[in-house]
Formats: structure tokens, C-alpha cells, sequence
DNA sequence: TGCATATTTTCACCTCCTGCAAATTTTCTA
DNA sequence: TAGAAAATTTGCAGGAGGTGAAAATATGCA
């Protein structure tokens, strides 16, 4: 945890990156990560095949690497989040606190979006991941609701979100339509928040 | 598809069903399905390997073969109901439908459970298989309820159901409180219908 | 029965991924 | 700054997963 920022860390997140990058540019060239070999990529990214496998335990995983990032923090803001919030606004806000609009390429992740929709792989190992965040994410909410991450109801809360979350975010990429990625956010929070079976409000899509 | 009940047929279920079982038996002796080969699932069945990949592209998709079925139940019963139900009633009555608790044994449901959340690579084939349910589904949600399936809104009511269903099974599975299966299904979906930030009622766990 | 069809098996092959130890690089310290 | 100490990268060997193709076997039907 020392050496936050020594050379040494920034050249593994450097190499980490680079190998991620060079997944995606394959992936995206050859049609499908299936079409991609680990030693490809390895080679793209100017390592070995056995470094690739220290850094990411899978092609794909490398692929996903950006998702990863993306839910180390959301975990780090939810916690700092629930001490002074209630749960559920807690989750919206650190989704929407991700600025995922602002902080990345938009074409790139469009692609990316392409490759996990064609690939059965890819698909499994986004989930698993999801299902990681889920798990670290509920002794959270748990915690923070007072309840036991045992019981039903964390679960069913904390699970809507993420849906929210996961599904706004795809919806609002491949289909932008004029709104901003926070409001899109905050609409697909707000089906949950008044019930699901309350007919979407008349200004949603 | 002719041939349903064909001699051919039955013995394929039966090679299917035998292979699952093998798996299954096989995990829980050895604590975890990655100490498992596919070679010695095959053996215990009484197969060749090529046979185990003949009927499943992994050792994993063997073990949760009954989900497997069950999904297929579930969109079958689907697309009738919402012939004549709101597609959100629909949704809950086929997830009650499946009567889980009824037709299968609830320890060998307990163990398949607890393999699953031991292992990294079950919870990804599970949640693969989710998705391609998702999928399949949609389109049915989104036709019913007159949208397109590119909308948020389907999806985030779909998604809400499959959570509540998911949820509630395995909650049910591992915490039985009293109640049936049929009712914890209803409180389930109960969470989604009235808003997530609403407070559970007070019968509910 | 004997032919047509479907299934199972064998076999070769490629890829994924991991452990291990050697080689290399980076960092620290005297 | 030289050299020790620590961390990273690499090569190699090997187990396991999974697929294509063709041979062998079993099944269904006229």
C-alpha cells in the first residue's frame, strides 16, 4: 500500500493499461476477443505471455480492466457515502460520481460494449465481476441499513441499483439521447425508487 | 423436434441427466468443482470425455444443467402468460410456476448453492446463463408491453424480476423461514412493486 | 434382416493458465 | 556510486479444457 505513486507502481499500472489496450485494439480488429490470442496480446502489449498472466487472470479480464477500476472506486465512494446518506441516494450518487461520460473515451467504450455483447466470455467474466462488486458492496449496505447481509431485503435494494446502474449506463452509451449520463442515471434509479410496475413518467424514454 | 418421447430422446435426457449428477456428486466430494476433471466426471457417468463435451461445453453448464431446464420452462410459460396477464404478474406467477420447491430435493439444491458461491467459475456460467435468459425474455417483455426491446424500461423491469426471483430462490433455499416458496417469491417482487426505498412491511423478513 | 441415420469414441491439436526457478530490473543503503 | 536486497519479468514444463474430424458403434425403420 506504500508507494502509492513510486516509478514502480506507475510502470505496473502503465504495463496493466497498455496490455488492456492492446486486448481491445485486437479485439476490435479481429472481430471478437475469441479471435485473440493471451500470446497476441501479450506480444502487442510488449510482454511476455506470463506477465500478461500476472497482471490479469484472463484475456478477458484484461479486456475488462477499465470495469475493474471503475468498481474499486465505486466501492471506495459508496463507503465514504453511506456515512453521511441514506443508502439508496448513497448508490445513485456514487454511480453517478463515477463520471464515466466525462472520463472516457466514448468510442472506446462503445466498442468495448460491442465486444462483451457478441462474446459469450466476455459476458461471464463482466458478471463475475459484477457478482465480486455485489458481494463487497452488500456488507456495505448491510452495515449501513442495519440489517444483516443475510437478510432479503439489502440484497434486493443493492441488486436494483447495480441493475440501475449497469443498465443505464449501456442504455444511455448505445443510445444517447440528448440527455446527460446523470440525468439518464437518476431516471433509472427513480423506475425503482416508485415502483417498477408505475408506468415509466412521461418525460423517459 | 420430432421425436419427443423417442427412445433416442429419453436416453440422451437420461445421459444429460447422468452427467449432471456425476458432477454434482463428484463436487461435493471433493469440496469445489475446480477439483473435479472433466475426465473423472465423465468416467463416474460412464461416458468419454468427448461425449461430456458433446452435451455441455463445460463441466460447469453440467452441474447447473437443471437451471438449464428450468430457464427454458420459464420463457415457455412466459410467452403464454402475457397472452392474457400484465407482463409484471406474468413474471412473478411463471417464477412461482417453476415450483422449484416441489419438484426438486432441497438438499441437493442446498449443496448445488453452496458449490456455486464457492466458486469463481460456477458464478460465472450462472450468470452467463442468466443473460442468455435475459435476452430471451425481452424480446417477450418488450413485445407485451409494446415497446421496443432497445428501451430502458423493459429491461429495468425484466432485470428487477429476474433479480427478485434469484434472490428470493436462493434466500429461501438457505434461510427457510416459515414461509413457502410461493410466498417469499410475492414479497420479493412486493419490494420492486411499492419502490425500493420504501421500508420491507412488516411481516416480511 | 439390412440399410440409413445418429451417437459415441478416439485422436490430434490448440489454447489457457499456473508453478517454479532463473534472469533481469529497480530500489535501497552503506 | 557500488553492491546488496527486493521486486519484476521471463522461459519452461505441464495439467486441464475444449473442438474438429473421421472411425466405430448403436439405433430406428422399411
Amino acid at each position: 500500500m506504500a508507494d502509492q505513486f513510486g516509478l514502480r507502481e506507475r510502470k505496473k499500472a502503465a504495463t496493466k493499461a497498455a496490455l488492456s489496450q492492446a486486448a481491445l485494439r485486437l479485439a476490435v480488429e479481429k472481430g471478437g476477443i475469441e479471435a485473440v490470442t493471451a500470446d497476441e496480446i501479450a506480444a502487442e502489449a510488449g510482454v511476455s505471455t506470463r506477465t500478461l498472466h500476472n497482471y490479469f487472470p484472463s484475456k478477458e479480464a484484461a479486456l475488462l480492466h477499465d470495469f475493474q477500476e471503475l468498481t474499486r472506486q465505486l466501492i471506495a465512494d459508496l463507503r465514504e457515502r453511506v456515512r453521511h446518506q441514506p443508502v439508496w441516494d448513497a448508490l445513485r450518487e456514487a454511480a453517478i460520481g463515477l463520471r464515466i461520460d466525462e472520463r472516457f473515451d466514448l468510442q472506446e467504450l462503445r466498442c468495448r460494449e460491442g465486444l462483451i455483447h457478441e462474446s459469450p466470455a466476455l459476458i461471464k467474466e463482466q458478471s463475475g465481476q459484477f457478482m465480486v462488486l455485489f458481494s463487497e458492496a452488500l456488507d456495505i449496505v448491510a452495515e449501513a441499513t442495519g440489517t444483516s447481509s443475510d437478510d432479503l431485503y439489502p440484497r434486493l435494494m443493492l441488486g436494483a441499483a447495480l441493475l440501475a446502474m449497469k443498465t443505464t449506463n449501456e442504455h444511455w452509451l448505445t443510445h444517447p439521447g440528448g440527455k446527460t449520463l446523470a440525468e439518464a442515471i437518476t431516471e433509472g434509479f427513480a423506475v425503482f425508487e416508485r415502483g417498477v410496475t408505475q408506468p415509466p413518467n412521461p418525460s423517459g424514454a
